[in-house]
DNA sequence: CGAAAATGGAACAGCGATGTTCTACTGCCG
DNA sequence: CGGCAGTAGAACATCGCTGTTCCATTTTCG
C-alpha cells in the first residue's frame, strides 16, 4: 500500500541499497565533501542510481547517520549495558564500539553534523540512554570516577575510540589499537584507587 | 626588494592579513568547507581583499596552517617543557594549547589536512619534537605512563583537549572544563599508582 | 593638502557538483 | 519467449564557489 519504505519487493532493491549505504559511509568517513560520482563508483553503481534511490544528497547523509545510528544501537544491545560491573560493561560497549568501524568517524566528524537537517538528531537515542544509565550506574556503585560528570565521561569514551581507529587506520594492528584504548579508558574513567 | 614578504611597509597590510587570519581561523574552525565569501564577512573586508592577500584559497589554508603552528610554537616555549617533572611540564603544556582555542579544530580537523598542498606539512615541527621528548623523558622518569607508548600518550592529549573545547564551546566554564580535562590527563597518561 | 596605498563592489568567465530526463541495455521471472 | 524491474550512461540545465579584472572610493601617510 505504498508503506514499504523498509523492506522492498524484489530484494534487488534491498541489496543495492545496502550497498551505497555502505559505500557512503566508507568514502563519507573518509571525506566528507567528496562527491556522489564518488560515492557511485565506490558502490559499484552508476551515479543516477544514487539518485534514483536517494533524491538528494542530504537524503543520503541522513539515510547513513540512522544507519549508523542503527548499528550503534544493535552495539549497544550486544554489549549488555545492564549486566554486572558498570566499567566491565563500558568496556564491553568500548569493544562493540570499536568494531563499528568507519562508521565511527562519521558520527565523530563535525562537518556531517552540520549539513545534517535531520529532525530527531539533536535527540537522544535508546542506545543515548543505555550509556547514560550506565555511566550513571558506575558513578554510582563506585567502580567509575565520581569526580567526572556523566557527559564528560562519555565524551572521553568516543573520543579514545576516535584516537584508537585512527591508530588502526594507520597501520597498527586491531588488537593492539584496541588494548591501549580499553587500557587508558580504565584508568581515566575508573574509580581513583 | 621584494623579501619583505613577513613586514610589510605601512603595517595596514599586516593587520588586514591578520584579520583574514583570524577569521579564517574562526570560520574554518567550525566550518572547514565555508566559502571565502563567509571568511571575508567575519574578516570584515570585501572579498576581492582576501584574493588579494591570498591568491588561492589553498594559500589562505596554507597560511592558517602556518600560523597556528606558530602558536602552537609559542605556547609550548612558554609551557617550558624540560622544566620540572614530565608530568606538571605536560600538564603546563596542556593548559597553555587550551587557550589556543579555535585553533585546535583546525590541527584536530582531517577534512582540512586533506586539501593541505603544503609541504612541510608531515615533518615534525620543532613543538613536536619538544612534546614527544617530554614524553619520552616522563616515561623514563616514572611520571607517565611506561606501558602506554608516546605517540599514544600525546594522541590522547590532543584528543583531551579537544573534548575539553567543545564543552567549553557548549557552554560550561573555561576553568571547568580546562579541570577535568587536566584531572583526566593525569589520570589517563601518568604513572600507574 | 595631495599622492600613493589600500579597499569595496560590480561584473565576468570557468569549473565542478548537483539534480533531472531520456534512451538503451541487462537479467530475471512468469 | 516476452514483458518488466533495475540499471548505466549520455546529455542537459542549474547553482554556488572560485579566481580575475576594472573602476570608484576611502584611508593612510609624507
Amino acid at each position: 500500500m505504498g508503506m514499504d519504505t523498509a523492506v522492498s519487493s524484489t530484494g534487488a532493491r534491498a541489496r543495492t541499497r545496502r550497498a551505497i549505504l555502505d559505500a557512503g559511509t566508507a568514502v563519507l568517513a573518509q571525506n566528507p565533501t567528496a562527491s556522489l560520482a564518488d560515492v557511485a563508483a565506490a558502490a559499484g553503481v552508476g551515479r543516477t542510481t544514487v539518485h534514483r534511490y536517494f533524491a538528494e544528497r542530504s537524503d543520503l547523509v541522513d539515510a547513513i547517520g540512522m544507519d549508523v545510528l542503527d548499528k550503534i544501537g544493535a552495539a549497544t544491545d550486544r554489549a549488555r549495558p545492564d549486566d554486572g560491573p558498570a566499567l566491565t560493561a563500558l568496556e564491553r560497549i568500548c569493544q562493540e564500539y570499536f568494531e563499528l568501524g568507519e562508521s565511527l568517524a562519521i558520527i565523530f566528524d563535525e562537518s556531517m553534523a552540520a549539513t545534517w537537517n535531520w529532525e530527531s538528531w539533536e535527540e537522544d537515542t535508546e542506545a543515548d540512554r543505555a550509556l547514560a544509565r550506565l555511566v550513571d550506574r558506575g558513578r554510582e556503585e563506585g567502580t567509575l570516577d565520581g569526580r567526572l560528570d556523566t557527559d564528560w565521561i562519555v565524551q572521553v569514551l568516543w573520543s579514545l575510540l576516535y584516537v584508537a581507529w585512527q591508530r588502526n587506520r594507520g597501520g597498527d594492528t586491531k588488537h593492539n589499537a584496541l588494548s591501549l584504548c580499553l587500557y587508558t579508558l580504565r584508568k581515566s574513567v575508573g574509580a581513583p584507587s
